[in-house]
DNA sequence: GAGATAAATGAACGTCATTCATTTATTGGT
DNA sequence: ACCAATAAATGAATGACGTTCATTTATCTC
């Protein structure tokens, strides 16, 4: 029969859908439909809904930014890929749990951000071993805020128990309205500045 | 009827089964089975599953030990909150999508340990506006650090694609053996020292 | 043109969370 | 002590969903 499908078409489906209607839509039936196929099509180019994850990851890996690190200063290079990253994986939150557990063997896009990151951390001068635990900090904490950029902007809305809670209701209220794009935004670039103060302390 | 049930026993139940099966073994049928009871049962008490899970939150919660920062200097007490925090969540990651994105109106014990904390960063001599932001970005990093203690020790095992990426294998292989609880104690002892030191600069 | 092969189909399955009409036990009022 | 009201448990049913499989269909190769 005619190859409809291939596993990048099917990709490009699935980040639509995802797009379009979130990955509460992102279901086998509706994905097939997008492409104008049976549901038990698609198993004859992925082996299960989670092969599709995998996919749409290793796609979204390709895309974050990690070009400063053959141009920029580490710090600023360091800060656009931390930006980049986490606003790419803000609309896909659920693939963290995926990635942070995902073996990175056969992920040739997200292996490649790693060689161009660790090639960075080397120019910048950092001896090879805080390398992989630098990394692996700079990234929970970006995968950690990706979270935080979903959440509402009234999250620490403290309600009836706001009595019990002085400190924290009032710390809450100091911060006035929030007009960033992410109400965590302050918070992000705090926190991103404070790593790479510290880990920037370990190079040579 | 008799009062069988109540949220505390479903709460209960559902920690112990979470403990036992893990949270794919967290059906409503499961958890009826565990209280000897018909899954329709459960919804007397509560109105959906997903209630279920912030119940499970917030009696996390409550076993997050803040208790430092009464009686520890700031740094000490942040570090001893943050290992306990991470080292609960790490066997509950599944619930990190929903609390971070959950608002902490109705959650206790949540506020509870926001309260305690902020009460630390005060009396550590934090400016009122810079404290929420701190206690977003520590929490940031330690939910990704929660996801990352799940991972294989040989996630980055780059495989036949080790050619191609030679810095980043090499810094792998630096790294040796790993004996620590988690693959990624290191990373995450690394990281939190550079958080706790920059952010700490905050202070007046 | 025949046979092998890759790919699509549609029906079926098992697992879930959830709903609802019904039954059952307990509680409060007289 | 009885009766009505209410809270709570039951079991059958529903509708998604991911996945499997025997069968059919189109394309490629010799």
């Amino acid at each position: 029969m005619a190859a409809i499908l291939d596993q990048d078409g099917i990709t490009a489906a699935a980040l639509e859908l995802i797009s379009k209607k979130g990955y509460d839509g992102l279901t086998m039936a509706a994905l097939a439909r997008s492409l104008g196929v049976a549901p038990s099509a698609l198993y004859n180019h992925v082996s299960s809904k989670d092969e599709v994850l995998k996919l749409v990851e290793e796609d979204l890996m390709s895309k974050v930014d990690f070009g400063g690190f053959s141009t920029l200063p580490w710090e600023d290079a360091v800060r656009q890929w931390a930006y980049s990253y986490r606003g790419i994986f803000a609309k896909h939150t659920p693939l963290i749990s995926v990635i942070a557990v995902l073996p990175v063997t056969d992920a040739p896009q997200t292996l490649a951000m790693y060689e161009a990151v660790t090639e960075g951390f080397l120019r910048a001068g950092f001896p090879e071993q805080q390398i992989i635990p630098s990394i692996v900090a700079l990234e929970a904490y970006i995968f950690g805020a990706a979270f935080d950029a979903n959440a509402p902007a009234d999250i620490f809305d403290s309600g009836k128990l706001a009595e019990s809670t002085p400190h924290f209701t009032s710390a809450v209220r100091s911060l006035g309205p929030q007009t960033d794009n992410y109400p965590s935004d302050l918070a992000f670039s705090m926190g991103l500045d404070a790593l790479i103060a510290g880990l920037g302390a370990l190079r040579a």
